[in-house]
DNA sequence: AGCACGCCGACT
DNA sequence: GTCGGCGTGCTC
């Protein structure tokens, strides 16, 4: 192996780093630098991983192999990415089962990648070809582009392709605009000119040659032709590249150079003769040069922090939990604690005291939540306490914010990060403390790759920084609940509210009985409905919850009974009544929408028939039946917009609202102390399914939303509507009662052995037709197979159709694997893998999945 | 992710 | 016959 070589992760799916030789003139990178380098004929960024890597990757200028090439700039000189976080990302690459780079570009702030892109300039053939039109064009698309430049200006390709996709009734498909242009090339009637794009977001230092004066006289002697005796040693190439030097006697960049046939090894020859200097000059800011911009805080977020500060004496539960937290944080040594407390008891308050701990000691902190836009309390507590010591992270800011606050944590002018999950790799130094609030909640869990989840990366990053893990929850997921009960981490308990206020008491509304007197149109149960309308009466406030969005869920037809079906998606189309257009019907995974029709697409009749019912019917029906009432409804249709669900949580809080009807979004965290009554429409919407979390996140979100209510001076009650009301974990839920959920749960995963006891990786493999997928999965499986029979320690199941068999126009076919040990099953994958390569496009590997579609 | 190579359908 | 559609493979 050559010394002076790097490995390098860059921004794609590629399963393994990359080796770069670094060449003489530029210095050696160090790890978590960005590096521009050359891969298959454009240039990219990557992130070095090591430097000097002992063992390459087998490709070393072997026959087989591609030979090592040379990167071909360095953009820092010190580790725009901090080593702990690099390491953290590759770990998360070989964890989770993904490419190096889309790990390490997950801790990335936005625009940190720099990448070549294209620019287009018309030619004054190809404005005369223009009018003509182009011969051989049957799709049209290539007189498009040249009509949609510009005469005379150059034009970025990614602009001039989005223009072409969105022109002449063209169904919006993928339009291949650098084979276009480079066609368009061939015939003279553009130019085509390859441009680094990427903001210039960070510093970035460059080499520069400049000619010596002694280089300058060289020269000089070179051109008049003369020959001396130190003339007489330089070879052609040096000869040629003093030639184009002195061009420039203040320096060009070695990059540029480079395109002129001037390489940096010539250049270093010259240096060393004294001909050239060699120096390096930023060219770009420098991130760590002070640069603030003030926080945003959300218009919601302010008001409800009014509320929160004023409850400051702790409960001896509250005190007593802060103090063994505050034992540990004291240790400054790797520690996970779960604090189980029911909904109410107080934990943000503990959270914010044991961070100031922390920031005593001269550590950081690092609060993830599992999204800030539902729950701007808690960021504005902390934004109260750290001022502008505090930095946000998620995605709700804008690219500019997000990369502002990454900045000043990476500055170091920050102790304490309050983010989502992807601010789990937040580049804070000295940490001392995690905090994983709502470590239950499923929004931790990334389901793209690379499907890490943000708590058990928390655990991980901890662990190998030495801090504290606090996690938080009043419904612990079964993992870390297990954990706790096993040992593996401490567990403090806290059962009671603050205050003393009772939890919620809750009754079951059994739908069967009332569809039987009522007939099966039934939404709200006659126990609801005069519920809701006592509360009204005393100006309280309601929350409503049914986990489904929408207005009906199913439409067909009473004649032939044909259900109206997503066209790309095994699932039927959800109707939604919003729309100046009227009712249309859309799919929920795909986002197909069509005007719902009044007659049977099959058999034309006029007997089109919705049932099923979501959120956007409750909130009809709410309102018809109290038109007095203020109703609002909270959902991803009606959350979209930016900052609307803060908006819209705030006017709940002020009282402008009186029932407000919602997805699971109304459960998260929220504090109104005005509800005294929550109702739930359906508590079996997630029971039917076939998935082994069903019981779990059933009983997860009944109790977080019982416990929205009765959270001020008045007590709270919830009445929950459902079909099985014998079923445990409605039962469980009714009587708040975790431990006991959790007694019943586990025995079940233990008999069926699911997670927490054993690990479990998902896979689905995607094609154009079920037998392809089939095919493919077999085969994968078979393989599999082999190696969990010779002592892989796991077993293989399936394959079989995926839950979702067809998604977005694809066909998919699952299988599972089960073992104790993840490293067992992620190696056999891996072998797996490699001896089919390109099975991986159409493979989705999900190791420890939360949802399985 | 791009981009190149390679194999099947509708046009000069 | 060719152009160009996109399936399959590779990137140090």
């Amino acid at each position: 192996m050559p010394s002076r070589t790097v490995s390098v992760a860059v921004p794609f799916p590629i399963p393994t780093l990359l080796t770069y030789r670094v060449p003489d003139p530029i210095e050696m990178p160090v790890p978590g630098a960005r590096v521009l380098v050359p891969l298959a004929g454009r240039q990219v960024t990557g992130i070095v991983a090591e430097v000097n890597p002992r063992r390459a990757p087998e490709v070393d200028a072997g026959a087989s192999g591609t030979a090592i090439r040379d990167l071909v700039d360095v953009l820092d000189e010190r580790p725009f990415l901090p080593p702990t976080i690099t390491d953290l990302a590759l770990w998360v690459a070989d964890y989770y089962l993904c490419g190096p780079g889309e790990a390490v570009a997950a801790a990335l702030p936005p625009g940190a990648w720099l990448q070549s892109g294209y620019r287009v300039r018309i030619t004054e053939a190809g404005q005369a070809q223009a009018i003509i039109g182009v011969p051989g064009d049957r799709s049209g698309l290539r007189v498009a582009m040249l009509r949609g430049l510009p005469p005379g200006k150059w034009a970025p390709l990614g602009a001039v392709a989005s223009r072409l996709k969105g022109s002449p009734g063209k169904r919006s498909r993928h339009v291949p605009a650098l084979s276009l242009a480079r066609a368009l090339e061939r015939d003279g009637l553009v130019q085509v000119e390859e441009v680094l794009r990427g903001r210039a977001v960070a510093f970035r230092t460059r080499r520069v040659a400049a000619p010596t004066t002694a280089g300058i006289e060289a020269a000089r002697i070179l051109a008049g032709g003369s020959d001396d005796a130190v003339l007489g040693r330089l070879g052609p190439r040096q000869r040629s590249a003093l030639l184009v030097l002195v061009n420039r006697p203040e320096g060009q960049p070695v990059s540029a150079l480079a395109g002129q046939n001037v390489s940096p090894d010539t250049l270093a020859r010259l240096a060393a003769r004294g001909l050239v200097t060699l120096r390096r000059e930023a060219t770009e800011r420098d991130p760590f040069a002070v640069h603030v911009m003030p926080v945003t805080v959300q218009q919601g977020a302010e008001a409800a922090t009014a509320q929160a500060l004023p409850a400051l004496t702790l409960t001896s539960e509250q005190t007593a939990t802060l103090e063994r937290l505050r034992d540990l944080a004291r240790q400054d040594q790797f520690a996970v604690t779960l604090v189980h407390g029911v909904t109410g008891s107080g934990k943000t308050e503990i959270y914010l005291r044991l961070a100031e701990v922390v920031r005593a000691r001269g550590r950081r902190a690092l609060v993830l939540v599992p999204e800030i836009a539902l729950t701007p309390a808690l960021a504005s507590v902390f934004r109260a306490t750290f001022g502008d010591r505090l930095a946000i992270q998620h995605s709700g800011l804008s690219d500019g914010e997000r990369h502002d606050q990454w900045q000043r944590i990476r500055r170091d002018e920050v102790d304490v990060v309050v983010g989502t999950r992807s601010a789990v790799f937040a580049p804070l130094s000295s940490l001392g403390l995690i905090i994983v609030d709502e470590e239950h909640d499923a929004s931790y869990k990334q389901e793209e790759s690379p499907r890490y989840h943000g708590r058990d990366v928390a655990v991980m990053r901890a662990k190998r920084e030495g801090a504290l893990v606090v996690l938080g929850s009043a419904t612990p997921s079964l993992e870390s609940y297990h954990n706790a009960r096993t040992g593996r981490y401490g567990l403090l308990t806290l059962e009671r509210r603050v205050l003393d206020r009772p939890l919620a008491s809750v009754e079951l509304v059994n739908m069967r009985e009332e569809y039987a007197e009522l007939g099966p149109d039934l939404i709200l149960s006659r126990r609801l409905a005069s519920a809701i309308g006592e509360r009204l009466d005393r100006a309280e406030q309601v929350l409503l919850l049914l986990n489904r969005r929408g207005f009906s869920t199913v439409v067909f037809c009473r004649q032939c009974t044909e259900p109206l079906d997503c066209p790309n998606c095994s699932v039927s189309l959800t109707v939604h009544l919003s729309g100046r257009s009227g009712r249309r019907a859309r799919c929920h995974y795909c986002n197909y929408s069509i005007a719902l029709p009044h007659t049977c697409p099959r058999c034309a009749a006029p007997y089109m028939e919705q049932s099923g019912c979501g959120t956007e019917r409750i909130e009809a029906e709410v309102q018809a039946l109290f038109p007095g009432a203020r109703v609002a409804r909270l959902d991803r249709d009606t959350a979209s917009a930016r900052g609307a669900p803060a908006e819209l949580l705030g006017r709940f809080a002020r009282g402008q609202i009186s029932v407000l009807v919602g997805t699971q979004m109304v459960a998260k965290g929220h504090d109104f102390p005005k509800v005294t009554l929550v109702g739930v429409i359906s508590a079996d919407v997630g029971l039917g399914l076939a998935d082994f979390r069903a019981a779990e996140r059933t009983f997860q979100l009944l109790t977080q939303v019982v416990g929205r209510a009765g959270r001020g001076e008045q007590p709270g009650d919830a009445i929950i509507q459902t079909l099985y009301p014998e079923h445990y974990s409605i039962q469980l839920a009714c009587r708040q009662n975790y431990v006991a959920f959790y007694e019943r749960e586990i025995a079940f995963r233990r008999a069926m052995r699911y997670p927490p006891v054993v690990g479990l990786v998902n896979g689905v493999v995607g094609a154009s037709s079920l037998a392809a997928a089939f095919g493919d999965a077999n085969e994968f499986v078979r393989r599999l197979r082999q190696q969990a029979s010779s002592g892989g320690g796991f077993t293989v199941l399936g394959p079989a159709p995926a839950p979702l068999v067809r998604l977005r126009g694809e066909h998919r076919v699952q299988f599972f694997l089960k073992g104790r040990s993840r490293t067992g099953m992620k190696d056999a994958l891996r072998r797996a893998l490699a001896d089919r390569p390109t099975l991986a496009r159409r493979l989705t590997i999900d190791i420890d999945p939360l949802k399985v579609l």
